[in-house]
DNA sequence: GTATGTGAAGTAATTCACAGCT
DNA sequence: AGCTGTGAATTACTTCACATAC
């Protein structure tokens, strides 16, 4: 009944939890396969196959029950209520992911900030205290922060990973426009705004 | 020669791009599908096979000319110099967008904004004039725009999604946490952060 | 000897086609 | 009839193994 789950289908699922939020949230108790491609823009059979991949959930001719259906994707993808993590570098960029309204009513939790410039040290943004950078291995080990948001200028960003690796982080999550190289058994998922435009554009140009 | 290129290969290409530029400016003159595997995380395999899908380009033994390479990426990929896009939304994350250095300095020119805040209509940030949302389609127009940026919140998206599609744009990337639904012509880009975290954390616990 | 380029083999992801349920 | 669930077929992607070039 649970089959090894692939990365796609778990990003997927995460959309589909989004969407029934949205769903349970407009009172809506069913939802068909069918709606839910048009709503998510995957094929209707993509989303069966992912959904099977969690258990027999559905019922034929009326579809999934919005709350049970994401309370069970929940279940296998999101084990914790919250997921803790570190700002590191409180920019332009930086600030306005403290300010997040998505991460300040959801899961994700932003519970320090780090940033070399005395200006800033000392400051809270929207709650969030501001330390200084080098003494984040220490602050950050009293915690029990996973992630690593890297937002600084791409000359810095290598040397902020190595003191994400020292604080002991398994997860980073890099908008700096350059690679980072940590050890392997660091996760990290680059979010290079350019390279997304990019990308979008010669899809549209195809 | 030219075979037929994948997706996953040009979003690939566009990190060698970036790659390539940043030894170019250090005045590396070859570089090996080793040498950028590790500095990409991809394997050399891969990266040889994405390269020679756009010609005979290294010499064995030596390697790839940085400069040449770069070119011959960029040329294929990226037909024109400029990509032109409008902003909607100038909150926490639209105004971090249109302060984003690496669209300042690169290809990607944030044009106009637009926002339904009195406050701020009439103002300038980074030099981009920010304009009434409901005159969108009249402005886009007269420009030469071709992608639209969604930084609205969430009970927005949809509405604005429609703004840019009557606007005649062909591309979104749609920074809010939901789907927007549009002509399939039009092509779209999320970028969720909740989800992009969500997924990261994901893979850490596996 | 060392690095590129690539056909062949192997994996993974998606779509098809249809069985099964209510 | 209408929707879920899934083996089978297809397609796409990656890795292997080695020929080629200097």
């Amino acid at each position: 009944m649970v089959k090894k789950i692939s990365k796609k289908t778990i990003e997927r699922a995460l959309l589909y939890i989004r969407t029934l939020e949205g769903l349970v949230k407009s009172n809506r108790y069913l939802v068909s396969s069918g709606e839910l491609a048009k709503m998510t823009g995957f094929s209707d059979v993509q989303i069966r196959k992912d959904i099977s991949k969690f258990g027999k959930v559905g019922t034929p001719r009326i579809g999934y029950k919005t709350i049970e259906l994401r309370d069970i994707l929940e279940g296998f993808v999101l084990q914790q209520d919250s997921v803790y993590a570190a700002l590191f570098g409180v920019g332009n960029l930086g600030s306005a992911i403290l300010k997040y309204p998505g991460f300040h009513k959801g899961r994700i939790k932003i519970i320090a900030a780090f940033d070399k410039d005395l200006k800033k040290i000392g400051k809270k943004i929207n709650d969030v205290n501001i330390y200084s950078i080098d003494k984040a291995p220490k602050i950050i080990k009293r915690t029990k922060i996973e992630i690593g948001i890297i937002a600084v200028p791409k000359e810095f960003s290598q040397e902020v990973a190595d003191i994400v690796v020292l604080s002991g982080l398994k997860g980073i999550v890099n908008f700096s426009p350059m690679s980072i190289v940590v050890p392997k058994n660091i996760v990290v998922r680059d979010i290079d705004f350019t390279i997304e435009f990019l990308s979008l554009f010669c899809d549209i140009q195809r």
